[in-house]
DNA sequence: AAATCCGACAACCGCATCGGA
DNA sequence: TTCCGATGCGGTTGTCGGATT
């Protein structure tokens, strides 16, 4: 009896110990960071539980070795992701999947967590402005049939003087070799995460960046090779029913606003839904799939042309941007009518099938 | 000027895997 | 061989600041 009361007292108190070190959760304080790193310095890493006990700190050792790798180690790289990067992330995850960490190892300084982020906030984003899925066959082809060539021409662009030749970064003895982020550069502090004053280092703020101020422990703040697009372009799917847009309007049909192009007559296919790019004065994102269908009319087939106007408003004012403009500009955008199509398949979703000959 | 929305990112959570006892 | 703690990974959530209404 007095053993089993002696075995209470000890549960009790060893919930009691639980509770006074009751565990600290959210945004990390200045205070604690400099635990850590100071614990790291003396003892190195590994063994987190450990550090998480012997530190001070009143963490998980989870939660310390987070810290330490996605934010705190020395050679975490911050600022916004290159072209270079970006590439090299579009390329090997569409090689490997979600496989943030095996992504990360190849883009050094990188954090699988900040590649995650990356691709969420960035990649599926477009996947759901284009109302695909982002792990589809056809994401997956506009990305690597538009958008990498696009990442590769600012490449290109920036590192003209630097003579590199931004398709050998997909070498795949290039990735093998992790080489493409930049590996021997500094920490980059820029972007939002503008660091000059964030960690390592010293510094906080940046954007999220900044200590919580109370640290009391009661505090909880829960916290086609990219090189030739038009290799590796969808199937083409053809839709007898809108063979009618090629024999009526030849090989270069007119969507602007003049009228050649009759819109209505989407409406009787059943397409009244479909988004044919910028009406007056819609704004869309500068990079979307109508600059991949353009970059894709590289051999025949018929060609629609569309001015960004009035023309056009009839048809974007149905349905969500499924295509959009250039940059900023709303002048003459050409469409394969082929790659109508296609589109046309993607607003009919399950009456069509792609690349289906129809 | 205030309210709301949205993007970006840090942090947490649950599960899987590994390695030592 | 099994158990268990430590670690790693990927998915998800919470929070904040800037943009938009």
């Amino acid at each position: 009896m007095s053993q089993r009361k002696g075995a209470m007292a000890a549960v009790t108190s060893s919930k009691h110990e639980e509770e006074m070190m009751e565990l600290r959760r959210g945004p990390w304080t200045l205070e604690e960071d400099n635990l850590l790193m100071n614990y790291i310095a003396c003892h190195g890493e590994g063994r987190w539980n450990l550090l998480a006990r012997c530190s001070g700190l009143k963490r998980t050792g989870k939660s310390c070795r987070l810290r330490w790798l996605n934010y705190l180690k020395p050679d975490i790289k911050r600022g916004n992701l290159t072209p270079e990067e970006q590439l090299l992330i579009l390329e090997l995850h569409s090689k490997w999947g979600n496989r943030w960490s095996r992504i990360a190892q190849h883009l050094p300084g990188r954090t699988d967590n900040e590649i995650k982020n990356y691709w969420r906030t960035r990649v599926q984003k477009q996947a759901r402005q284009l109302r695909v899925d982002a792990n589809s066959a056809v994401f997956r082809d506009a990305v690597r049939c538009y958008w990498m060539p696009r990442l590769l021409e600012k490449m290109a662009a920036t590192s003209a003087a630097q003579q590199v030749d931004p398709a050998a970064l997909l070498h795949p003895a290039h990735i093998a070799a992790g080489v493409g982020g930049g590996a021997a550069s500094p920490p980059v502090h820029g972007g939002q995460h503008d660091a000059t004053s964030a960690p390592p280092g010293s510094g906080y703020g940046g954007h999220h960046q900044s200590y919580a101020v109370d640290p009391s422990p009661s505090t909880s703040t829960s916290g086609c090779s990219g090189s030739t697009p038009a290799a590796a372009l969808p199937p083409v799917p053809c839709f007898s029913e809108l063979s009618w847009v090629v024999d009526q309007y030849g090989p270069y049909a007119d969507l602007d606003g003049a009228g050649a192009f009759d819109s209505s007559a989407l409406g009787s296919l059943g397409l009244d839904g479909l988004d044919l790019g910028p009406a007056d004065g819609d704004v869309y994102p500068d990079s979307t799939l109508l600059d991949y269908l353009n970059s894709a009319c590289t051999g025949g087939g018929a060609m629609v042309t569309m001015m960004g106007g009035g023309g056009n408003a009839a048809l974007s004012s149905c349905g969500g941007a499924i295509m959009g403009g250039h940059d900023g500009d709303y002048g003459p955008s050409s469409w394969r009518t082929d790659e109508l199509c296609q589109a046309a398949a993607r607003k009919l979703g399950d009456h069509h099938q792609w690349g289906g000959g129809i």
